[in-house]
DNA sequence: TGAATACGAGTTGTATACATTTTGCAAGAT
DNA sequence: ATCTTGCAAAATGTATACAACTCGTATTCA
């Protein structure tokens, strides 16, 4: 994760300190970012921070606004599905690709270890479970499967990860710990082995759809958030950037 | 096409130099950029150029170096293999969810109207097909298609597609006018028509099939360039990136 | 009262200066 | 001859200066 230990040191602050502040929700949508105020509040000049605002352009979470500059960008509900499901279809090209080209054992090891670790932490009753590291242990397996992909597909996957209500993690946070997304990790950790199976069996089309049904997985949680019980938006951190 | 008149006029045109001298192939994988040479040679500072560096990492066309600045990014045979998958899926989703969802009527006539001048355009014998008409028209034609996409989707595709050779056009270009390319048309066309056959009639898995089996017209080209024909490297600009 | 306008504070895009780091090269030691 | 070491030139990352532009406000005119 640290890519440049101290070579571009003011850059990683002012993206890491922009993401955060958008994510957030500090500043609502819309709302245009004053680069000078940010300089000044993130402790750095305005070169640096002008290139986190256009890496996160290209991230999508802000737009540059017609007559200049950039304001943090506000999803619809619309904008959130789109995202969630094209995740599903970039993992489930992954997999596919995979389970097509082959992998070596030692991965496939790895997965299965991962796999157990993912069992021990949902024994019991639903209350007993260990959430907080199933959701590591869970975002662990995602970033492994992702590991199969090429350099492309890796690349495009991370970057749609990117916006936080589309990451595999994105309703399992841990300051989340809502009953009913708890309920969906037992359907959850079984397409993790159906997964993990297509690829050993060189089952690609299977492999595919199941990630692609796992994502929905995702937007289920949305749904019910939004349609069920909209006291949880405040809960899911990444649903800050959400109107409507 | 232009985003910014000349709000961002020397942005603007770091962009699309930096581009055409990486596509045009004049400067070799690996070497690295030297940011005031670029500079002096496009006639701006190096602020801009910097900029639009950054927005070329993202797109792929170059790399970070570890120890500061950035190279010319070299693409081995698996990567533009991967690029052109992964630009068949993103389409092929763009039409599937196209297809679930519904398209207008006005949208749908000016696919037909599109195909019908495609038809026109590689009328009569191969020899007298008017190849160039057909080449813009059918990069006109997968951009109506793309913007059947919602924006999350259509900016993947158009990001993907910014690499060269993962472009519809890629074997294609007026410039690249082989006739073992032209043959190739005949099966595109007969695709273009069950696609926009298959989204009038809801078939979303369908759609999405021959999008896929239509990018992979794209590898075609490609291993026939690289297997059979390495003459033809040369007379297609995509291919100067790659290496292998 | 309302609309148009002129003005000024504030903002962005670009250029340039500067310090630190990297790199290529030459001299020297083994 | 090969590897190490030292150094100078060059390159990058950051800060800052500056001009053009935008936007909000208050004033002016109808």
């Amino acid at each position: 994760m640290s890519e440049k230990p101290d070579r571009a040191m003011q850059s990683q602050r002012a993206l890491m300190g922009v993401r955060d502040l958008v994510i957030s929700g500090e500043i609502r949508g819309g709302v245009r970012l004053s680069e000078v105020a940010l300089a000044e509040k993130l402790g750095i000049s305005r070169t640096p921070l002008r290139a986190a605002l256009a890496r996160l352009e290209q991230e999508g979470l802000v737009e540059a606004i017609p007559s200049g500059g950039y304001a943090v960008r506000s999803f619809t509900r619309e904008d959130v599905i789109d995202a969630i499901e094209l995740r599903g279809v970039l993992e489930g090209t992954a997999l596919r690709l995979a389970a097509e080209r082959g992998v070596s054992p030692a991965r496939l090891g790895e997965l299965h270890r991962l796999l157990v670790e993912l069992d021990h932490a949902q024994q019991g009753e639903v209350e007993a479970m260990d959430f907080d590291r199933y959701v590591e242990l869970n975002a662990t397996f995602h970033e492994k499967l992702w590991g199969l992909a090429s350099e492309t597909i890796r690349r495009e996957i991370e970057r749609i990860t990117s916006r936080p209500f589309a990451s595999p993690s994105a309703f399992l946070h841990k300051q989340a710990d809502v009953m009913a997304f708890r309920r969906t990790l037992y359907g959850a950790q079984a397409q993790h082995k159906a997964m993990v199976s297509a690829i050993e069996l060189r089952e690609g089309a299977r492999a595919e759809a199941l990630a692609r049904e796992h994502a929905r997985l995702a937007r289920q949680n949305l749904e019910f958030v939004l349609d069920e019980d909209r006291s949880l938006i405040r809960r899911v951190p990444a649903l800050s950037l959400v109107v409507g």
